[in-house]
DNA sequence: TTGTGATCTTGACGCCGTCAAGATAGTCTT
DNA sequence: AAGACTATCTTGACGGCGTCAAGATCACAA
């Protein structure tokens, strides 16, 4: 079994990846509309029912996909927290301008990762990606002065907001509701800047500028 | 053409509003992941090709319940508001709790409304009906005490920033990422505590209570 | 060498959206 | 009143879809 190298042969060797591949490609390319397993096979070049062996069905195809793309959205994060300056402040504004570049450039991948409702029956995978991104969340809230203690239910309501005003602007953002002047779709800086703009206004309350 | 009362001849006589009426049935009944134009047709009891006529394809009929969602939203949201004290924070936290009571009530629509791209190609009826809920929020921001004036480019990302807090909200509900103590469906009462401690920490920038 | 199980292909089924052609009914013209 | 026209709805067909069953191929171990 050659994890690397490509055999083209009756067995691939590394069908999982190449189809995980192939489906981010076609996400991007053709986007979540006409998402099918058989283009998602066809551009692995393999017979349309291979996938099944790897993921069940459909579904499972797609819960893999939203677990890479989980794991995608936090790095994004992360790169961006790394390029703020040592503040709690910047480092969450960092993390949300890295939640809504993924957003941008991925935007039917992250449709996918938030399309299928999270319930009992999402692969521990999923919920372990979603618990990350979380996790990090928190941490980044946390470490904001005057936050609340670690125990305190408080500290949810204030993580779920901020994720709430990021997560909201994000899909406002792909739905085409937040546009620039003539309705065309919104610059990276001016998404940028009315972001911020709309974020900071969140913590002060009143004007900030 | 009888507008009123069943004739269950040849022709319908209503059926755009009686296919409209299925779509929606559809959609609480079976979500949106199986939503076809063929079960649609046989809900409203016509033949799987009958909707043509009216929608066109089913991106047709899709930018019309989209329409019909819009409206119905900006409806909760004038309800909720109309029992909410005289208070313009009040009220625009109540117009808030509307939004995600439609989403809680009808989740498939709500992101059926949401979940194509407002584009150049959408319908002028959707373009309107989005312009008219964006419009009723900013005349509920522009009535906060110390809001920036109607023509203050400030008052455009305030309006954006809680549109997207709770849209966000709503967002995450749907897809399980808002959830009770055992990972189950948050109660009703519970949901609404929590958007208000979020939402209030949103204007006050530190703890509230 | 001989299984034995994992991997992948082929073929079929029903459901889907869409199109073309025909049937029906209401309306308009003369 | 009669005929023509148009809107409305049905029927049938096509390819694409997800899924299942059966068979082909290959790696590996006994």
């Amino acid at each position: 079994m050659p994890p690397e190298g490509k055999k083209p042969g009756y067995h691939h060797g590394d069908l999982r990846n190449a189809l995980l591949a192939a489906g981010e490609a076609e996400l991007a390319q053709s986007g979540l509309a006409g998402f099918s397993l058989r283009k998602v096979a066809a551009r692995a070049g393999v017979s349309h029912s291979a996938p099944a062996h790897h993921f069940g069905d459909l579904a499972g195809l797609i819960d893999a996909l939203a677990v890479r793309g989980f794991d995608q959205l936090l790095a994004k994060m992360h790169a961006r927290e790394a390029t703020a300056p040592d503040d709690a402040g910047e480092r969450l504004v960092a993390s949300g301008l890295g939640y809504l570049e993924f957003a941008a450039a991925h935007p039917a991948l992250f449709r996918l990762v938030f399309g299928t409702p999270m319930r009992a029956n999402s692969s521990t995978d999923l919920r372990a990606g979603a618990a990350r991104a979380y996790d990090h969340l928190e941490a980044v809230v946390a470490s904001l002065p005057g936050a609340p203690g670690a125990d305190d239910p408080a500290l949810r309501a204030e993580v779920l907001g901020y994720w709430a005003q990021a997560h909201g602007f994000a899909e406002l953002l792909l739905s085409g509701h937040i546009c620039g002047d003539a309705g065309a779709r919104i610059d990276d800086q001016a998404r940028e800047t009315l972001f911020r703009e709309a974020f900071s206004r969140r913590r002060s309350g009143a004007a900030t500028r």
